[in-house]
RNA sequence: GCCUCUGUAACUCAGUUCGUAGAGUGACAGAUUCGUAAUCUGUUUGCCGGGGGUUCAACUCCCCCCAGGGGCUCCA
């Protein structure tokens, strides 16, 4: 945008072979004009009306801007002059500041007129679609309405042109409008209820401050915790860095990288081994459970109007690629690319329910940066992504319960305690409550129940597993949401049509039927899992052994030697154990017995074997098996021990404490302390 | 995006009213050859996040930037 005293346009001849119509030779503006030169890019064209009244905001917010400025200036100096004034009181140290100036009057801090003018040269990504000549004419009209004085300038046509830019602070400016589909807005009516596990329904009650009052009914302290985090009542600012980011330096598993944008991470080997782990894990259950693999792009066109019709929600949240003449978007979801591919699929009614697992490596969001937090909230994250294609409501439900229990059962394998949320309208509770209320039941403990008067999303129900960290906040892990929108071919938004993406089947009655689409995280995003094991067991570390179970600790076993005499035989011992598929290191370091098995204690080994001299001799090991998870012992002890036994009785435990969970190996820089490799120390 | 706190040795952190830095851990060396949460002694290490300014003098005061935390908002 330029701020120019008077304007001038001449047409002369036409530049494209269907030119905008437009009668007038020569467009003339006097007074203080802002000029606003216009590209119409690849996306906009989706719906030229959203993008011109987002254009003509912007314009206005510009000459809002202008015309605010002599008075900004005036605020800001009264501020330099408090400023000066305490430290010509030496009140504060420094040298003072000098007082802002306008360059030109104040007068000419003002627009009479506004000029909407078509300038490809802006942009790389321009909009080849006729209808891009729609929009400067719109944004103009737009403007006019709000009684601001607005011409458009032709589109398509070679034009020379006189401005004079006042040369002021704010006389060029440059905006980047992505186009912004709104979601509908509704009223804040939802209603929250805690539902007990025989059935009982109790309302929460707010105060005047909008905090929670807790209910007398619920005696268990963490569930009023959860519900204090979730429903966002106000709490003591801690101000407290979150522990499980300690963890997760400390323990090499993931580290913060300077050199990439803020929320994208950098995994260390033990971190690595638990990815792995975790992703081999679920995707084994989820073949387990039925379901079909794929792996679709990370980036996508935004040419494609039924992808633009869900991607255009969270322009802000994206993060774009631009490549040749085009640019891209990084994924938020996998669900654009999946739910496209279904819809060119034939699909036939024996496929359902149809399941679908992808791994998302990686999911990009650009949070806003103080959104971000640790593991728990990034800006590039792994997701397990599962979809499923159900032929109607009654046998989504069917197939919710059975997601439901895998859910909980792929929780409970990685050791994650979790809170109950289920969100749902008002009617689908009524009708469903019953198996509802018996899911709630069979986990013995309470659930939070929202209810919202109508249907504002795309799902009639959304259920959530959340986890409480050490420092009482609550987030979400497994989700899954009974989706009955996306596979419509449009809905009705504003009285426009919205595409949808048309995912149907000619159903055994020849009708054809649109799914109804579950979606499920089923373990939740895997940073998350991280900060959730950790964060479980920190919250417990008064009470409770930490550690990761087993499978997925990134060192199962340590052997340690009680004298370096014994290192040979303890080496032989970590050999075997990683030749029969487990992590095992060795603690080969000239330190006394003690230090050994503390440094054991705070890298949260599960066993720990002993070696000494009997050992050796008899060819037998002692154990330590830390008892995770578990109340500490007398004198807070933390593990069992077992003495003199063999290697065999050992593999047999580990056996039995992985059995049917994933292997995966320990790199060989890591079983050694003497050559072990380290990122950070 | 807004508000706010933090950045000092490889790691964790202390550093008063400006006067060019200290502890523990680690690493290294020596002693010890050890039986279930830190053996003893010694040595080692610094662009005090980066840039600019104020000052005779800046880790310390001021401004800008970078990175991390917390809060608001947000959470497909």
């Amino acid at each position: 945008m330029i701020h120019s005293k008077d304007v001038e346009v001449h047409k002369n001849k036409e530049a494209t072979t269907n030119p905008q119509e437009f009668e007038k030779d020569l467009i003339k503006m006097e007074g203080l004009v802002l000029v606003a030169f216009v590209s119409v890019e690849d996306q906009d064209t989706y719906d030229t009306e959203i993008i011109a009244k987002q254009g003509a905001e912007v314009i206005e917010d510009a000459i809002l801007s202008i015309t605010s400025f002599p008075d900004k200036i005036r605020q800001k100096n009264e501020e330099i002059r408090e400023y000066n004034r305490k430290i010509e009181k030496e009140e504060k140290k420094g040298k003072p500041r000098k007082l802002k100036e306008l360059i030109l009057d104040r007068e000419l801090y003002r627009v009479d007129k506004v000029l909407v003018y078509p300038w490809a040269h802006l942009s790389k990504f321009l909009s080849s679609d006729p209808r891009a000549m729609d929009v400067c004419p719109r944004i103009a009209g737009l403007l006019q309405e709000k009684g601001i004085e607005s011409a458009y300038s032709p589109f398509g046509w070679y034009k020379s042109f006189k401005i004079n830019c006042l040369g002021h602070e704010l006389a060029e400016m440059y905006r980047d409008i992505k186009l912004y589909i709104q979601p509908e807005e509704h009223l804040e009516s939802a209603k929250f209820k805690v539902i007990t596990p025989d059935g009982k329904e109790l309302d929460i009650k707010f105060d005047n401050e909008k905090n929670y009052i807790r209910l007398d009914e619920i005696k268990d302290l963490d569930f009023h915790l959860f519900l204090e985090s979730e429903l966002g009542s106000r709490r003591v600012d801690k101000g407290e860095e979150p522990i499980h980011i300690k963890n997760m330096k400390e323990f090499e598993l993931i580290d913060f990288e300077p050199n990439t944008d803020s929320g994208n991470l950098r995994w260390y080997t033990k971190g690595v081994i638990m990815k792995n782990l975790i992703k081999r894990y679920t995707e084994d259950s989820l073949i387990d459970f039925g379901a079909i693999l794929v792996d679709t792009p990370i980036m996508y066109t935004v040419k494609n109007d039924k992808l633009t019709a869900q991607t255009a929600r969270f322009p802000a949240r994206t993060y774009w690629v631009e490549s040749g003449n085009d640019r891209y978007l990084l994924r938020f979801a996998g669900d654009f690319l999946q739910f496209d591919m279904l819809s060119n699929m034939n699909l036939k009614p024996q496929y359902f329910p149809l399941r679908l697992y992808e791994w998302e490596q990686y999911d990009f969001r650009r949070e806003q940066e103080g959104e971000l937090s640790g593991l728990r909230r990034l800006r590039g994250f792994v997701m397990p992504d599962f979809h499923t294609l159900c032929k109607d409501l009654d046998s989504a439900i069917v197939e919710f319960k059975n997601q439901y229990k895998l859910d909980r059962k792929l929780e409970e394998d990685l050791g994650i305690k979790s809170n109950l949320i289920f969100r749902t309208t008002q009617d689908f509770y009524e009708q469903n409550k019953d198996w509802i209320i018996e899911l709630i039941n069979s986990e013995g403990k309470p659930a939070l129940l929202e209810l919202w008067e109508d249907r504002y999303y795309y799902f009639i129900l959304k259920f959530e597993r959340t986890v409480l960290s050490a420092q009482d906040k609550s987030a979400t892990l497994a989700t899954i949401q009974i989706d009955v929108e996306s596979s419509l071919e449009y809905i009705e938004q504003d009285g426009k049509k919205r595409q949808k993406y048309n995912i149907k089947f000619e159903d055994t009655d020849g009708k054809v039927k649109h799914p109804v689409i579950l979606h499920n995280s089923p373990t939740g995003g895997l940073e998350r899992i991280l900060w959730g094991l950790i964060e479980i067991a920190e919250r417990d570390i008064d009470t409770c052994v930490p550690g990761f179970k087993a499978w997925l600790s990134p060192v199962q076993i340590r052997v340690l030697t009680i004298s370096e005499e014994q290192n040979e035989y303890g080496n032989k011992i970590m050999e075997e154990l990683n030749q029969r598929g487990f992590r095992a290191d060795l603690d080969d370091r000239d330190e006394s017995l003690g230090k050994k098995i503390r440094r054991a204690e705070v890298d949260w080994i599960p066993y720990t074997i002993i070696v000494g001299g009997k050992e050796e001799e008899n060819e037998t090991i002692s154990i330590r098996k830390r008892l995770i998870g578990e109340k500490f012992g007398a004198k807070k002890s933390t593990s069992k021990q077992i003495n003199n036994i063999s290697l065999e009785d050992l593999i047999e435990m580990l056996n039995e404490d992985t059995k049917g969970f994933p292997k995966y190996k320990l790199p060989k820089p890591f079983r050694k302390f003497s050559t072990k490799v380290y990122f950070r120390k």
